[in-house]
DNA sequence: ATATATTACTACCTTTTTGTAGTATTTATT
DNA sequence: AATAAATACTACAAAAAGGTAGTAATATAT
């Protein structure tokens, strides 16, 4: 249940690549506009492409774009991929998964906290972060012309 | 957001003693009951006394007690105290809270998928734990008297 | 060809979290 | 008073997470 900073920065990554426009986006690049360490983004750039989320370019000129269509990744996803199979469906106390038949105390309290929140994670893809994205990109323009 | 092995234990801890009706809850009891490491038990239940959910008493015969009344004591307060102010209402992109006036791109995904399980968090108590559990209870002996 | 800018790999260091050990203190029982 | 059963305190050890360093590999530009 993002546990980790890296899911963290992973989320921030793919968030901010699938909100902009650049061709490629290089490690150096990502660090300098994220505030991500350096050589920890390096490394989770190329785990993130081993996952199949990003392809990567060597040499000269190389850097990270999307491996997928944006809409094929949500942010569900994401966390499991980055903190292992099935953390989004983890029982609050601490049991590896929720057992259905053998439930813990806060089960029913827990599962309906969280299912809901689950549910808005697995709906939400990049493709629609970007939508968003756009959207207020837009609003900021128009309010702009009207005030100024 | 429930980062921490012991923010579990003490869901463990405090849901199971809600949920029984002893006088008195010794460590060494609950390391038993519920298989959380000996040492670390005890010193979280201290931690726990410290933070007004438990009174504890020393000597033979001594152990643990609710501080308060069990309705006083929902699961969010639990994960605030446990994890350190506000880990409830932090930012998915890391940032240390959510700022209104500078939201990151996830923000409303984040708010939305978040408020629910907070306010979910937020109205269950100890007291309500209690009162599922013993409905379980009876269903389950009403059960036995159907089905045997 | 060489220099340069990039990713890839491996090993290590640091910090935080989790867990353990030893000893002191408290209190009921005998 | 002695014993036993409990918590309290402090320091340390182990494991996991986060972060760094050095070097190799790759590919473009010149
Ligand atoms: S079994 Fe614990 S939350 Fe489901
Ligand atoms: S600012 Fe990131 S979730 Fe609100």
């Amino acid at each position: 249940m993002i546990r980790n900073k890296t899911t963290e920065y992973a989320l921030t990554i793919l968030g901010f690549m699938a909100t902009r426009n650049e061709d490629m986006y290089s490690a150096e690049y990502l660090h300098k506009q994220l505030n991500i360490p350096r050589r920890y983004l390096r490394r989770l750039l190329t785990d993130l492409s081993k996952h199949g989320f990003l392809k990567s370019t060597s040499g000269r000129n190389g850097g990270f774009v999307f491996a997928r269509d944006l809409k094929e990744i949500n942010l569900a996803l994401v966390i499991n991929t980055l903190e292992g199979y099935e953390t989004l469906c983890t029982c609050i106390l601490g049991f590896s998964c929720c057992i259905v038949d053998k439930p813990c105390i806060m089960h029913d309290t827990w599962m309906e906290a969280r299912s809901k929140m689950v549910e808005i994670l697995s709906n939400t893809t990049l493709a629609d972060l970007k939508g968003k994205y756009q959207m207020d990109l837009i609003k900021k323009t128009l309010d702009g012309i009207n005030t100024v």
